[in-house]
DNA sequence: AGAAAACTTGCCGTAGACGTGAAGATGACG
DNA sequence: CGTCATCTTCACGTCTACGGCAAGTTTTCT
């Protein structure tokens, strides 16, 4: 039950691919298509190339796992989500360590493209979520008009003892 | 702006494949690949095989879609779900017309079915928006900490070309 | 030490869901 | 009557998101 750990990194824990693969349910070749990708990097590799994934590393893996499978996005659009949430997080660690290392305009111009990108996201899920919730009223409907067939078809007899008549 | 329409059967409007596919957004390689999958049929042929859709065709074409782009259904799953709408279907049309063809043994089986699968995809539902929503939230928030961080940075100064009247 | 496990980089294969012509028949129009 | 727009049925091509194998290296276990 030894979870092997590679902490070569300053004493950070570091996961290899197949830690990573077992925590989070995903294949190592989805981990390397992924990299492979550009969404999620490993922030150091080892000495023959192994991959070592920080704590960091795998949160953003679960997260394009989440984006992926609860929302159903595609890797495109992933990109799209985790981009913003980049430039939103480098533009926090900017502004708190040393506000100005690149061009206030490029800044600017960062956090612009961001918002945009967000509000589109914003838009769609709205769309989506209003369309859920027609087909969901629709779905509702139609189960009222099974039930009630259901009562009118008579009582309770689905709960026969251990051996049913099968009826054609 | 002339619907091409054919009305060969009884007098029903019949819709031919392109006007479907207008209408509905698709292509008619997709109608046509549906067919081919056994999701949707059109009621009708003419003489030349070229297919005629009724109105409650082109309802489940876009039931269809809808169930695959709206909530991300594979093909396959969209099948199942049809299939629980068709007992439905039945079902009315059944105790409609003369109640008391099939035993009411199996009436009620088809229903009690019919209602789990209703109740099984409302389920899905719930928890589809339910995890849109907490996405939305999220989302939220960082549109939030974004739009005050731009303030943060100053007024509008993207003068150089004027691309920059992006407001909404 | 030496086998076994885990890792590496290729590179080809696949399933789902269509796209994209090719080649030919049909019906409407001027 | 020729042309044009649509339709038909093959049949191969494409994109996404990986799966799987090979051949070689490194790590770990005993």
């Amino acid at each position: 039950m030894t979870v092997e750990l590679s902490a070569t990194d300053a004493g950070s824990v570091m996961f290899r691919i197949g830690e990573v693969a077992k925590l989070t349910g995903l294949t190592t070749r989805t981990l390397r298509y992924w990299e492979e990708q550009g969404l999620v990097t490993p922030s150091s590799y080892g000495g023959n190339g192994d991959r070592h994934y920080s704590a960091a590393d795998m949160a953003r893996v679960t997260r394009i796992r989440d984006l992926q499978k609860l929302l159903g996005f595609s890797l495109a659009e992933v990109r799209v989500v985790l981009d913003t949430e980049t430039v939103e997080v480098l533009d926090r660690v900017r502004s708190e360590w040393h506000s100005g290392e690149l061009p206030p305009v490029r800044q600017r111009q960062l956090v612009d493209e961001a918002i945009a990108a967000n509000d589109q996201l914003l838009e769609r899920l709205d769309t989506t979520v209003a369309r859920i919730e027609a087909f969901r009223a629709e779905r509702m409907a139609s189960g009222e008009r099974l039930r009630a067939r259901r009562t009118a078809l008579g009582p309770a007899q689905g709960a026969a003892s251990g051996d049913d008549a099968r009826e054609n």
